[in-house]
DNA sequence: TGCCCACGCGACCATTCGGTCTCAAATAGC
DNA sequence: GCTATTTGAGACCGAATGGTCGCGTGGGCA
């Protein structure tokens, strides 16, 4: 890997926490430059605007989301301990993300007006994190772990809805009680998806 | 009430809305000059700067956001129903809205690095909000609706959290099935609160 | 009707914005 | 070690930013 490259994705990664923090119309090339440690130049040399960087670094940010709160999903066998286990890492695992909170919350609210470019983004992010869920409950009522008559869609999107929501609560009060308690009801929450019988040879602590 | 003051009004209605939908960065001067029909001159008249402006935005929005929120809940008896209600009207009067979605959740975000001032109006609006969930769910305990060992502050969070998760996802989307879905589980949820025997008298549909 | 001051206009200000370009230095291939 | 190419610094650009101020005007009150 060139140098190039390397200070390319040392850019990123700088300009990931800081648009996350600040949005993008609140991030100002001189906020940049601090982060990274370069002048203009430098920046521009790798980017061709203030917009392609803001790309590139929610892919990063969102990658580097993803990558934790799908982390430990292969070991569970059982489809509801699988969406309990990405609820935990959601709630426990913040504090290895990117500063600022969930990217696709923050996008969304950011560039919910203009910035197409941004909200494409985050659109599809979202989009294929619903699908990822509801496909874990399909494969569930496939199984016969999951009750029929689950909707797999709904249900993905409770999850995500009262995840996101807490979050944001959170970051509000400055507290992780609310992740918490959202982690706790739903963990309850996915237990009532279970197939009646289907959970007994275990605990139900996932 | 004085030309002044109804200019001031007029500035703020208008202000509202464009900073609900692009933020406080995301809103300069040249915009509300445009949104108002005033030049800045005009509007520097009434406020002494953005930042004192975007506060009476947020109250103006936040004001409006909870009449509606909040209009039909005193005609049910039952703290279930009025907790149905509100979900119902944050699903159904999105449109009366102030433009952009909810104030407190574009705020939070927007706000979330700097910006005390508008992060303290959201936090306080925030938790006002919270608290009147939890007094329903308390009156609901006290009155034996609601079960005994429901947790009124869990529940507020768990109601505003899917509630405003929801309204996120399907502002990506531009879609409202994930607040129908909303509205339709915590339906089932608020039921799920009900001590035992207490609602056969009446339908369950709220 | 006449006065006066609240009101809003718009020119103006320093500063910062995102972005360009040239050039020297560092790097990489030989 | 020499050269060709990358790389990043930083001066520079026009436009736009948030904010100020003096002045003309028209609405409100006597």
């Amino acid at each position: 890997m060139s140098k190039g490259d390397l200070t390319k994705e040392h850019i990123v990664a700088k300009a990931a926490a800081v648009f996350n923090r600040s949005g993008f119309a609140g991030t100002s090339l001189s906020d940049l430059m601090a982060a990274t440690g370069l002048q203009k130049g430098g920046i521009y040399r790798h980017f061709k605007s203030k917009e392609e960087l803001a790309a590139a670094a929610f892919d990063h940010a969102w990658r580097r989301a993803s990558t934790f709160r799908w982390t430990g999903i292969d070991k569970h066998a059982n489809s509801i301990d699988q969406l309990k286990q990405f609820v935990a890492n959601f709630v426990d695992k913040r504090s290895e993300l990117v500063q600022g909170g969930c990217p696709v919350l923050n996008t969304a609210v950011d560039s919910d007006d203009g910035n197409l470019i941004l909200r494409d983004r985050a659109r599809k992010a979202l989009g294929a994190w619903l699908k990822r869920i509801q496909n874990i409950v399909r494969a569930g009522m496939v199984n016969g772990e999951i009750r029929k008559g689950v909707d797999p869609q709904a249900t993905a999107t409770i999850i995500i809805s009262t995840l996101e929501g807490a979050l944001m609560i959170g970051r509000l009060e400055r507290s992780d009680l609310p992740l918490k308690q959202a982690r706790e009801y739903l963990g309850g929450f996915l237990e009532s998806l279970a197939a009646s019988g289907s959970r007994n040879k275990r605990s139900t602590r996932g």
